[in-house]
DNA sequence: TCTGGGGTCCTAGGACCC
DNA sequence: TCTGGGGTCCTAGGACCC
């Protein structure tokens, strides 16, 4: 009874309709109206007018000119797309503190206690879209409900530009007639394992008994799944949430490719990803490679480094190691992406630092090193003092934060 | 449905610890 | 030399999300 009284419904699930392609009709009005498909070899974003024409993500661009011939292709703006998230984020954040961000373009929002100031979640909630249309000139469907779990099924279900709240005691009845496919965290394997089984609907699952799901998908997505279906989601909207990896990766095609070609490859990726670390201020422990083949199966290979670093040299160290190590797998099968992640990340870390230092009458480059080191990391610097002449174990830290 | 680039979380075996 | 019960960390694979 206590829990019917608090969990109103006060979540909001605030969701960019197809965000990369409303950006690019927000910048250029001869898009507006028009199908739109962003990405030029795979469609990263598709206008709703799109995918009137069975237009989906991830999608051949070919495939996608044959079903949609009058699509306009644009590349994508990254920049443009980043700088678009911090705006509407900037909306969410005035209209609550307390904001989960869980992708570009999606985020959770509390708005329980700012009845007295704001209104109800579902006065929040019209406002909300009006200034998000207002200040960044974009389409937003939000979801209302008592839990994160449906909150997100009411947005996707409210599609696209719309407003969909679920009041509470009509939960059930809204959530059980949906096909599973519709539950958050079922994708295509397990649809198929219910599909198999005749379970269709959310209704049947929620029917079917926590015991089958369990037998049926393993423990943990088996509860998952039950809890859902009865939509119990005890989740509360969490802030500052930090990332537990950085990761970039590329395609490579079809066409084999040269070993050295790929090491020049991974040796990109290890730049890119070190230095976004480095403007993240995060360094890192685990090194994962990422490969999949010609037959679209995968394979990671990871290393733990002792000591977390965000170094370009010790990282790309690691990741040729693991290269080496998968080259047999790489011949076999042949390889069509390559991708590198660094996770267990951490605040703190060590970067090494290589010095013309003559001796104890000439520190000056070391402390204008040190000094840049400061700038650049923002950290407090401690310097050891190591004989580089004599080890140069790369794993040896001379400064640390 | 012949497939990009960025992530998250879970499972499971093995090594190792007390 | 064999044995419990309780842990942690590492590595690899897999499903899923936008």
């Amino acid at each position: 009874v206590v829990e019917d009284v608090v969990d109103q419904a006060s979540i909001l699930h605030a969701d960019l309709d197809s965000f990369y392609a409303s950006v690019e009709q927000r910048d250029d009005p001869a898009l507006r109206g028009r199908p739109v498909l962003v990405g030029m070899g795979v469609v990263l974003a598709a206008s709703y007018e799109a995918k009137a024409f069975g237009v989906r993500t991830p999608m051949g661009s070919a495939q996608a000119r044959a079903l949609c011939p009058d699509a306009v292709v644009v590349p994508p703006r990254m920049s443009a797309y980043s700088q678009a998230s911090k705006d509407v984020f900037a909306v969410f954040r005035d209209t609550t503190p307390i904001v989960e961000g869980i992708s570009i373009d999606e985020a959770f929002l509390e708005v329980g206690g700012l009845h007295k100031i704001r209104g109800t979640p579902t006065e929040i909630a019209i406002r909300l879209r009006a200034e998000v249309r207002q200040r960044v000139g974009l389409p937003i469907t939000v979801g209302v409900a008592g839990t994160k779990f449906l909150a997100k099924v009411a947005s996707g279900v409210g599609k696209p530009d719309g407003l969909l709240v679920v009041p509470p005691g009509k939960e059930l009845a809204f959530l059980h007639p949906l096909p599973v496919e519709r539950l958050w965290g079922v994708g295509p394997v397990t649809a198929g394992k219910l599909h198999e089984r005749q379970i269709r609907t959310v209704g049947q699952v929620a029917r079917v008994g926590e015991a089958a799901l369990v037998a049926m998908l393993g423990a943990h997505a088996g509860r998952h799944l039950h809890a859902l279906a009865h939509n119990h989601d005890p989740r509360r909207v969490r802030v500052g949430h930090r990332r537990g990896s950085i990761g970039s990766q590329c395609a490579l095609g079809r066409r084999p490719r040269p070993f050295a070609e790929i090491e020049a490859t991974l040796a990109a990726l290890v730049d890119r990803v070190t230095r976004r670390m480095r403007g993240a201020k995060r360094a890192g422990r685990t090194v994962t490679l990422r490969l999949r083949f010609g037959d679209f199966s995968r394979a990671t290979r990871s290393h733990s480094l002792l000591k977390a670093t965000m170094q370009t040299r010790a990282i790309l160290e690691t990741a040729r190691g693991l290269l080496t190590e998968a080259r047999p797998l790489i011949a076999e099968r042949g390889l069509t992406l390559v991708g590198i992640a660094v996770s267990n990340l951490d605040t703190d870390g060590y970067v090494q630092l290589e010095l013309p230092f003559d001796g104890p009458d000439d520190d000056s480059p070391l402390d204008s090193a040190l000094d840049a080191v400061r700038d650049r990391f923002g950290g407090t610097a401690v310097t050891r003092a190591v004989n580089l002449g004599q080890d140069l174990n790369p794993a040896v830290p001379i400064l640390s934060d």
